[in-house]
DNA sequence: AAGTGGTCTAGACCACACA
DNA sequence: GTGTGGTCTAGACCACTTT
């Protein structure tokens, strides 16, 4: 390949297009994650530039946490991971300092529902607004931390509904991938904070009133449509986080 | 100047100490906020590096937000800028959106007690652990939505208490730096959630039992050392944070 | 016009991984 | 040993800011 194979933008600077192209065929799959892509000097000769300018398209990259480089070994597409990503928000560990474990997932309830107006356009359901409905409660020796209530696109994740439980497991992101084909690559959080129905507060064993911590959460694929949106009701005695502002 | 002039580490690669050496003399006030630190072509010379050498060390300072460089014009040392820092935590806004502006600031209190022993250690506090403490409102058209009780060194901030509502402001960090010459440039928040009491309640408008969140905030110099500490109770109705993970 | 950062090149040499 | 990324250099030319 000499010449830019994708609609590639405007009068960015050299290095600007490159690190867009590359991204584009990871984007597209033509690189999956964990694949290695070709050396910095087949690139240069392939796109009639010069090292230092792949190199610097490869270093966004990284920085944009695309891809990840190993020296003397090559430069490979990230495989995404966080599944853990709840435990940002809500402390699953016990006051003996264990390993982070996954914590266990029970789930309550799977049907088809007519999906509330907000997630049918998240989802971007057609008129008919059918979607996936999952209940599901996450414990951490034997106490429920948080609760979630989950959409899928309907008919695309119908079968999501036969799996049996332990087909699924503690995490829905390598099931999305595995069985349908859909690899999460960022999420979008939003918390809040209210307080607990009479629901909430049996599940999660507080009481009415308590407060609970909101997360709302779109899981995204690479090209930014949505794969499931979530709302989690979290214990607020477990919720912490910690930020460092410059 | 042509040789490293601080302590600079092991064997590092040379655009790594020359970026260590270059946030040295920024810490150090020798090129303060706003200052136009020396062209590349300068330090290359001073430091007998190429230029492209220069550039990365820079390129990263820039990237830690520390510089900040202005085609044509010249590299300068940013000017940290993070007073409405709460607001990334807390809605001010009105469902009328108006611009984004600095909420009222009420002082309650400004004393000179002696500081538990967790703010004490914060505070690097003598044996005596003396420290000012103040008790403010930060309200919003008329209602009060965040209660701060927050801690500086005694006797460094003695005068805090003596000066005028009006001659602080709403805004404690070009007080610090205007009066104390101490220059904010990082703060560490820590989010938790808890339930208000009778005094929170009264001074948030709030019911007893409500859920209020909890900021606890250090305050730090360049160096890392704390100017202060201070716990901020907030309507949690008036909570939202948003975040992207990749 | 002079000075500054922004882009791009071409190549040397080093450190590390892997077979 | 061969191939990969990591460091460092030297210099050309461009775009923008300032005086």
């Amino acid at each position: 390949m000499t010449t830019m194979s994708r609609p590639v933008d405007e009068r960015l600077p050299l290095y600007a297009r490159l690190r867009d192209e590359l991204a584009a065929r990871i984007a597209a799959s033509e690189w999956p994650p964990g694949f290695a892509i070709p050396a910095e000097q087949e690139l240069a000769t392939a796109y009639r530039v010069s090292v230092s300018t792949i190199r610097r398209a490869i270093e966004q990259l990284v920085a944009e946490g695309l891809l990840e480089r190993k020296q003397g070994s090559g430069t490979y597409v990230r495989r995404p991971s966080f599944d853990g990503s709840l435990f940002r928000w809500f402390n699953f560990e016990d006051s003996a300092g264990g390993g982070r474990i996954v914590p266990e997932s029970r789930l309550l309830r799977r049907s088809v529902v007519t999906a509330p107006e907000k997630v049918a356009a998240q989802l971007q359901l057609g008129p008919e607004r059918k979607a996936v409905r999952v209940l599901r409660l996450r414990l951490w020796q034997g106490q429920t931390i948080v609760t979630e209530d989950l959409y899928l696109p309907y008919p695309r994740y119908e079968r999501f509904i036969e799996l049996s439980e332990q087909d699924i497991g503690p995490l829905f992101y390598p099931v999305y991938e595995r069985v349908f084909g859909d690899l999460v690559t960022a999420v979008t959080d939003e918390i809040s904070v209210g307080r607990a129905d009479r629901i909430r507060a049996k599940l999660l064993g507080i009481e009415v009133g308590a407060p609970v911590v909101h997360v709302d959460r779109l899981s995204l694929r690479r090209d930014g449509t949505v794969v499931d949106t979530r709302r989690a009701y979290g214990r607020a005695d477990r919720f912490r986080y910690r930020v460092t502002l410059k």
